[in-house]
Order: C-alpha cells, then structure tokens, then sequence
DNA sequence: AATGAATGAGTCTTCATTCAT
DNA sequence: AATGAATGAAGACTCATTCAT
C-alpha cells in the first residue's frame, strides 16, 4: 500500500486544502483515537470533501504517515540544533543540555505525541514514529564517542542505546503521564534527576 | 462497552472453549496484529462457532481484554515473587536480581507482549496494559522505602518513577528490539549495565 | 481475486439464501446490465442482507461468474445428450439436430444470454463464457473425427473450428436479433439453412 | 445521455487536441480494459486537462462513442471500396473477394477490435457497434439482389443474414482467436474454406 | 481555449454482533 | 451449550463531472 502522497499542491488552493486535512487528521487522532478515524471523517472535519483527500492522499494510512512525518520532523529539529551547539560541550553540561531538549521536544504537541505512539498500530508502512529514536540513537553515538576520553562504558554501541532509551522513555512517561514533574518548579528537579541518573551511568562508578 | 467476561465456564467443556478461544486470540494477535483479528477469525482458529465466543465475551474488546490480563499477570506473578525475596537484600544486590526478573518478565511472551504493546489501541476499557506499570510502580517504592537509608535520593516518589520507568523501557527495547543484549553471553553484561545505572542513580554522585 | 465460491451452503436456509442471489443476479443482468449491478442492489433484490452475499461470494464477479457457469452448464447439458445420442448418425441427419439443439440452447434464457455474451467484460475470470465454445469444439471435433469417411475437408480441425463458429453465431444472432426467423413456422425453414450450410460445406464440392 | 461531440474543433490546435484524446482513450481500451479506462486517465494519457476532454465530449460514452466510430467508419470504408469494385462478379468471385476484404477489415486494428466487442457494454449509445453489421447487411443484400439467379436460395432476406453474420462470425473468431489461421501460408486456405462455405450455401446442392 | 482543484454519489467490502435452530 | 446463518452500519476508495480561474 502506498504511503507517499499522491500529488504535491501546487496552487494555494491546494496547499490550504492539503493542511487542513493534516490538521484535521491530528486532531481528530487526538480527539477519537486511531480506530474511530475513518477518512469521511477527517474530510468532513476539514471542510473538505472526500474526493479531495483522496486527490492529495492514496490511503488513510498515508496521510496519518504525513501527520507522523511533520510531527516527528518538528522534533528532530529541536534535537539535531540542540546537538550542534553541544557537540563542545563536556559530558556533564552536554548531557543536561540533550535532557532539556528531549524534554521540549515532546512538548511541541503532547498530546498528538501520545495519539501516535499509544494509538497508531506499528505495522507496515506506518512505523515511521520509531525513525526519531533511530536518528536520535545516531545523533547521541556521534556525541559519545566523541567524548569518549571521558566515559567509563566498555561497550559504546551499548551505552548510546542505553542512553537513548533511558531519556526516551523518561522524558515520554514524563509528559504523557506525570505532567506534574515538569511544572515550572519541578522541571528543573526531574531534568536534574535525569541528568544525574545518566551521567552517573557514562562516568562510571 | 463491556469488557468483562460474559459468564464464567463451569463445565470443563466450556473451559476449554474459553482456554481455545484465549489462544487463538493471542496467536492471531502475534500472527496478523490488532487490526486484521477478526472475532470471526478468532473463533474459526479456536475450533469455536462465533456464537459460542459472544457466549463468554460480550464483545471482541473484552476478548483483548482477557488476553492482556492473563499476560499481565503472569509478568507480574514473576514480579510479586522476586519482590518478596529480595525485600531484606541490600540495593545493589536486590536492584540486580530485580532487573533480572524484569527481562525474564519480559520473556515470558515476547512476540505476544509486543503485540500487545504496539498494536493495541490504548482507549477504553484496553488500557489494562499500563495496570502492569502501576503495580510495578507499587512495588518498588516499598521496596525502595525499606531501604530509603541506603540511599541519596531527595524525592523518593520521583525516585520510583525514575527507576520503573527506567527499567521498563531498557528491558522493554532490549527483548522487543535488541535481542542481540539478551543473548546467553551478553545478557549478563546488559543486566550488568542496567544495574549499574539505577544503583549509580540511587545511590547518588 | 478470487472467483469461487466462499462457502458452500449446507443448511436449507442457506440454500435459498444462495438461490436468491443467483436468480437476482442473472435478473438484474437481463434489466439493468452489468455496469450498473452493484452487489448492494443485488442484494436488495434477493431480499438479503449485503452481508450474507458476501458469505458466499467473495466479490461481484464471483457472483456474475456463478451466473455463467449455472447459464452455460445447462446449454452444455443439452449439447451432450444430443451429441450422445447422434454419435451414430450419418452426417446429414446429424448436423441437422445438432443445429437444432444449438438454437435450443440458445433458447434456454435468451436473454440473460445476451445480457452475459454483450456485457460482461471478457476479462480475467469472468472469460468463462468461452468454456461454452472450447467444450462444443472438443465434442464437434469428435464427431467429425468419427465420420472423416464422410467429408471432404482437408484440415479437421480447421473444420471442426469453422462449424462451431459459423453454428454458434448464426444461432445466437437469429436468437437474439432475429426472433423472426424462429417463429414456429420459420424455425424450420432457419434450420434447414443453416443445416445445408453446414453440410455443403462439409461434403464438399 | 448526450452521446455527440460537444463542439467541433475548428483551430488547429483544438483538432490536435480531440486527435490526442481519440487515440489515448483507443490506447488505454486496448491496454488495460473498458473498465479501467477513466476519464482523468485518459486526459493525463492524451497530454491534455481533464477540463478540456469535457469542452470536447460531453461524457465518457461520447468518448468511446467517438473512437467505435472512428474504428467502424474505417472497417466500412473498405467494404464499401471493394463491394464497388465487385458489384459485377460472378458470386464465386466476387464472395471470395468479400470474404478477403472482410478479413483485412478485422486486421485495420484487432487488437481494438477485440477490445471494443469484448469489452464495451452495448446498452445505450454505446450500441454502435453493430451498425457496421447493419450496413454490412444491407451492401450484401444489394449485391446478392443482383445475382439472383446464379443463386438457389428461397428466402434473399434470409440468405444475406445468414451470409453477413457468418463471415462476421468466423473472420471476427479467426482474427481475435486463432491468429495462426491467418499467417501468410494458412491465410490463403482459410479464405477459401470460407469461400468454399458460402459459395456452397448460396450455389444450392 | 485550457487548466486542474474540487466534488460527492455511489461502489465494493468487512466485521462485530444477534438470534433462530 | 453450541451452532452458524444472517444482519447492516460503516469504512475505504473511485471516478465522472463541474466550475472558478
């Protein structure tokens, strides 16, 4: 099945209608879930009809794919920045850094955040949501190993999926589940707490 | 929508009826995922007429639903055990074996659980899934308040978040995507590493 | 995709139920054509649900196919009671019932014949219609083959195929086009045509 | 359903673009069938805005009204040419050449050919198809007239269906089906068993 | 004269669920 | 207890056609 959008928009036009369905196909993820999604509803709910998704979209699969692609975009982009200005930085400093970012980078949008991963079946063409922790996994290896002098990790491959998983999954279980660790007064604590966990792990004991 | 079982067997037949059915399920959740079980299918695969399956569950949903339940408990059967031998155990000690049980949890049923995990819509009266995490987070934070002398760690609710969620998410990618950490010579250094970074984490810098 | 039978109906009830799709099939054929039987107005015209159609056909040209074969088995049952019992006969008597049979094949349901041959298109499964001619050829054939002492044809199977062709067309096209020349009191005069036709051109010159 | 060309192309530029769709519509008939040739597929084939096809042809029926047409016109302009020519043969001359010319006229284009006679429903405008028997019908009748009385047959009416409809029949099967019969060396002999066929029907016992 | 974005009725098909047997 | 035939709402998707630009 084909995943990729059929035509792009040219005209203005178009491109007002391609938007509205992507933002009316976040929404109602968010609103109703995966499953009560149909395309009739997501074209009635951007003011669209039927015939036009199909225009822009081969399949309902394809366009949830668009709504993933942008919204995992978004946040690779807050980390490849955030890595750049870090690379310098020494394990400590660069750590806390990365931790932050993680952070803001699941705050874009929380709650389409959740929709897709708790929703969004992992099969076929539609597990494009686990490309961010590949990237985030390369990302992260490039930073160790070019720190490397200052780590105590036998296996580099091993300690980058550690890291990444560790802070993936705090920082996903933090903003989906426990908000209340990242009010403005406790953020700073459970940044500091994340940072500790993995910097005590790459310094060894 | 009703998710708990229609009415209990009594006879051994219609035990084994349910047994049948609960099998089928899991094997064609493995098999072909959430979205293409079909309760008909299901009960075609388990030898059952499709009446016979609304006999005891009022709805696929709760179909699903006992599935996960029956998988859950026997991850946490493991769990509960572990805990009460390990209660009196000094941290670092008891964090390893704890690690420990949660990839054997994890073990129980990989293919399934991941299915489960991935594919399951979490809405409604399915998101059974998350009760593991909850008791998980029970668990530990006795645990933890046993032996809160032995540790540095300011917030010991937080602390327990931390460390479940930590834990979860390594075993969690590790058996679903890195089958190569559990392998019979590495898996010792993976639970070597998970421990090392909870122990560092509570017992502080 | 699939062109047979889903399932076959063993229970009475289910018996009619298949019946009932197969007489709204080939009537909605006749008034209204293929292009605009849909499965639902099927359906509807044999008073069943949309859903028990799909029990037993797998998709639309599974039903037009089951037409078919019902249509085209009938006039092959005629064809090979007729040949059996013509077997022996010398050519001129032979041919003459043949052809005779051949209208009354044609006759069986006119016009669903012409509803089957005109609008169904003769593409992948559907191209049963032509079993009709590759069995009368095989059957023709035979008999020829059995009378060789008879003719004067160079080629057989050339033969066999310009006897089939030129019997079967002629046929069709007074059955469908010309019912005049099938009245009762022409019917006669049409066979005698076609008859002499044949044979002239099998005894030869 | 409007059936005629909505406007006749009078520039150079529009003609080309009716010219473009003609062929596209033909090419697309023969290449993947009656059913799947839609209208935005045939405007994207012929180069050209579904907008313009419409300015052209009022519906897709008129579409494929206009390439049956183009085809038929062709297939009888040779008849006519070569019954002009034969009007003052003998019959066995003169059919023979019919039954040559008959065939070439299935060789202009078969693989159309077969594509529109198998293919395209014949409900509605789209019947056009059989006024090339019709016309066929009527030049025949017209040159059998004035043979008479080299003829021993009863009824000129029914000797001229019979006559049309076979040598339709059998160059339509030869061409569509049994190309090997008209390969350089067979052609010959196919003609004249053909020949043979009706000269014999016509000439009496 | 041409474009192509937009339309929406209508198609095939699935599947959870019911109920007569 | 079990069966399986029947149901029909609902979903994904196509395509002939229109119309503003």
């Amino acid at each position: 099945m084909r995943t990729k959008p059929r035509k792009s928009p040219t005209q203005q036009r178009s491109q007002l209608t391609v938007a509205a369905l992507l933002k009316a196909t976040a929404h109602i993820l968010v609103k109703e879930g995966y499953e009560s999604a149909s395309t009739n509803k997501i074209a009635e709910a951007a003011g669209v009809s039927i015939g036009s998704l199909y225009q822009y979209f081969p399949s309902k699969e394809a366009l949830v794919a668009a709504v993933i692609d942008r919204h995992t975009e978004q946040m690779m982009q807050l980390l490849r920045e955030a890595l750049a200005g870090v690379m310098q930085q020494p394990v400590e400093v660069g750590t806390r850094q990365l931790v932050k970012v993680m952070i803001d980078a699941h705050r874009v949008d929380p709650r389409l955040h959740r929709a897709l991963v708790e929703q969004v079946p992992r099969v076929g063409r539609l597990e494009n949501i686990r490309a961010l922790d590949r990237e985030a996994y390369a990302l992260i290896r490039a930073y160790l190993e070019a720190h490397r002098d200052e780590l105590r990790v036998a296996d580099l491959e091993l300690a980058s999926f550690v890291c990444v998983a560790t802070v993936e999954a705090l920082t996903h279980a933090a903003v989906l589940n426990r908000p209340d660790v990242l009010g403005d007064h406790a953020a700073g604590v459970f940044t500091d707490e994340v940072t500790r966990l993995v910097v005590g792990y790459l310094r060894g004991p």
